[in-house]
This record gives structure tokens, sequence and C-alpha cells, in this order.
DNA sequence: CAAGGAGTAACTACCACAGATCATA
DNA sequence: CATATGATCTGTGGTAGTTACTCCT
């Protein structure tokens, strides 16, 4: 996986692109330290929504508990659907575009039924990253599983409306809010997100200015779920720390190896001897007979990686990896 | 509800061989 | 002790096969 999840808060949110979710290990430390007694991963995003109008179904299996080893838990985003049970007033789309940071015209801004709450994207910008549906009178976003958040921060489009819960709703909340350094770009219902960094929202609090908001819900005794706000931080500051010391990179020992590696023929991914002279073959085989070279290869087995491979081109280019979460950043 | 098939993703073995490492003379 | 030689081990990447899991019928 490496759908980010950036749902965290200041001190305890994820600031930077080199914070994404990346693994199974981040989830269930997501969903233990914020939304505990979480089944799935959805559960997570449910507590931006956190709204008892508001649901975020999915279709999770009963037994929707992801070990670390298990199959990704974040397949289980890959079927995000949110729904609103009731039908709360509609965000006008006219209140976006005043505030000068949406114009929601232009964006392809999909509403959970009564759009009290949605999630939109310019879809021109993200093609592929989401797709959604509303086939039942609810939204799907497919996210797709290995958009990093690099997309994201390089990227301005990404809508995200939270729900309040009711302590932002407080007229307290709101104006600490909106007397904070940033209050500018919290601006109401609608919040454009333009990188991860500005993703920082749990239960639908801004995060940037989590300086003076933090005191406020510290004193509010806000707590979610089974910790409170000092066992957070701690659970947070040991997650990054031991964070940072993972290594994502393959960390290539030898480059000379992995130079050799690169050029050496394969055969169906298998390195191949090279031929008798130690010489680099040639598309045409190993000096093999024709007869030879079809049992070589099996029923006709040429593509264009093995050609590449024979000649001792190295494919790099050829190749696009879709798992991000294994590349440093 | 249980069983079985389809679909998907993660994981792993496999290969050749240059270079590193170790043991011995 | 220093050097030479041979044997053994290590590491490198793409692919196919396996495993585990979910979803659907």
């Amino acid at each position: 996986m490496s759908s980010d999840l950036f749902l965290l808060d200041d001190s305890f949110f994820l600031h930077s692109s080199s914070d994404i979710v990346s693994s199974d290990l981040d989830l269930q430390f997501l969903s233990e330290t914020f939304v505990p007694f979480a089944e799935s991963p959805f559960d997570i995003l449910q507590s931006v929504f956190d709204d008892p109008n508001q649901q975020i179904s999915a279709d999770p299996s009963p037994s929707a508990v992801y070990p670390l080893s298990s199959s990704p838990p974040i397949q289980n985003l890959n079927n995000l659907s949110l729904s609103q049970t009731t039908q709360l007033q509609s965000l006008p789309p006219a209140a976006n575009s005043a505030n000068g940071l949406t114009d929601v015209s232009v964006w392809d801004t999909f509403g959970v039924e009564s759009e009290e709450c949605y999630v939109g994207f310019d879809s021109s910008h993200y093609p592929s990253f989401f797709s959604n549906s509303f086939g039942t009178g609810k939204a799907t976003w497919m996210m797709q599983r290995s958009f990093s958040s690099q997309s994201l921060d390089s990227k301005s489009g990404f809508l995200f409306q939270p729900r309040y819960n009711s302590l932002l709703e407080s007229p307290n909340f709101q104006t600490q809010v909106l007397d904070s350094t940033e209050s500018s770009r919290f601006t109401g219902p609608m919040r454009r997100v333009s990188s991860i960094g500005d993703l920082h929202m749990i239960n639908g609090f801004p995060s940037s200015s989590l300086a003076a908001e933090s005191s406020f819900i510290e004193e509010a005794s806000f707590k979610v779920g089974r910790y409170s706000a000092e066992e957070r931080k701690q659970r947070i500051h040991r997650y990054r720390s031991k964070r940072t010391q993972r290594n994502f990179n393959k960390t290539i020992k030898y480059a000379c190896r992995k130079t050799l590696a690169d050029s050496r023929p394969r055969v169906r991914g298998r390195f191949a001897r090279n031929d008798e002279h130690g010489e680099i073959p040639k598309v045409t085989g190993f000096n093999r007979d024709e007869e030879d070279e079809d049992e070589f290869w099996g029923n006709g087995y040429h593509d264009e990686v093995d050609e590449k491979t024979m000649r001792g081109e190295p494919f790099v280019n050829s190749f696009i990896p879709t798992e991000f979460q294994y590349f440093g950043f």
C-alpha cells in the first residue's frame, strides 16, 4: 500500500512527503493510535468524517483484521464508500468559489448523497488515482495502491472537506482556528488541500495551527479512543523515531554486481549463461542453431525485455515501479 | 451458512557469475 | 609473517510459481 493516510495532526501529523503511510505497520499504528478498535483502515478514514450522522461503509469482511504480514489491508481502501445517512444541508458551490479557494465548476467534486461531505479532485490531475461510481447513490472512491504523496505534492487540486464534529463546530474552537496564523487556509466548510502538508487533519481539525489548537484540545481533554493526547504523543514519537530508522531502500552493497546483474542475460527472469567466449550474447541467441533456439525459447518465447537483456541492455526504462513505498524520499 | 472458483497481491526460489572471503600450503 | 592458490560464499534482478486472502456464486 501506499495510499497515504495523512489524517493526523500537528505533532501527531505526518508533515512531509517522507511521512507517507507506507506499510501495514503504519496502518496498524494509525488504527491503534488514532482509531482504537478499528476493524480496518477504513475506520481511520471514518475518524476524519467523525459524525454520528455520517458513516463510511465499505464491504469489510468480518475478519477485517490485518496482521502485519497478511494481505495488504489497504485493499480495503480500494472500496471506500462514503455514505450519508441523513440529509444535511448541502454546501453551496458558490461558497467555495467565493472564498477564492475553489472553483467548483472546474472541479469534479463528488457529493456524497447529501453533498454535505465530499472529497473532490481534479480528475484531469488524477485520472487514475481516484475513480468513482454512483451506483447506488453512494460515491465510491478507488484509491490507487501506490499513489505516492509526492504526486500530491507536485499537483495541486485535492479537495478535502471534512465533517465537523461537535468540537470543531464549537464557536470557541472556530474562533481559535480563525485567529490562528494560518486561518486563511481554513475557510469554512471547504478547504483546498494542495499538498500533503495541507492534509493535516484528524476528526476534521485543520492541523496547521495546532500550536494553538492542540492546547485547546488538551484543555478540552480531547481524547480519541483509548489513548489520551499525551499517550498518543508518546506513541507517535516512538513510532516516528522507529520509522526514521526503517530502510525502505534496497541498498546495493556492490554496485558492480548490480551492473553485472543488469547486463546479464536472462531466460525467464533467471540468469543465463554467457556464451563460451564471455561475450554479451546477441538477440540471435547463444550461437545456437535454429532447433536449439526453439527449444531454448520454448514456444517462441521472445519479448522485448528478453531481447533487451539478451543484448545486454539494462531495461530500466521499460519498468515503471508501482510500489513507491519501497523507495525512500 | 458452507464450499468452491476466480481474482488479486505478496512472497520466494531460481538462475550465472564476478568479487569477496576464508582456509591451506 | 607474507604471499599465493583454490574453494566457498555472497549478492545482484526479472520471472514464474506458490501462498494467502477476499469476493462472488
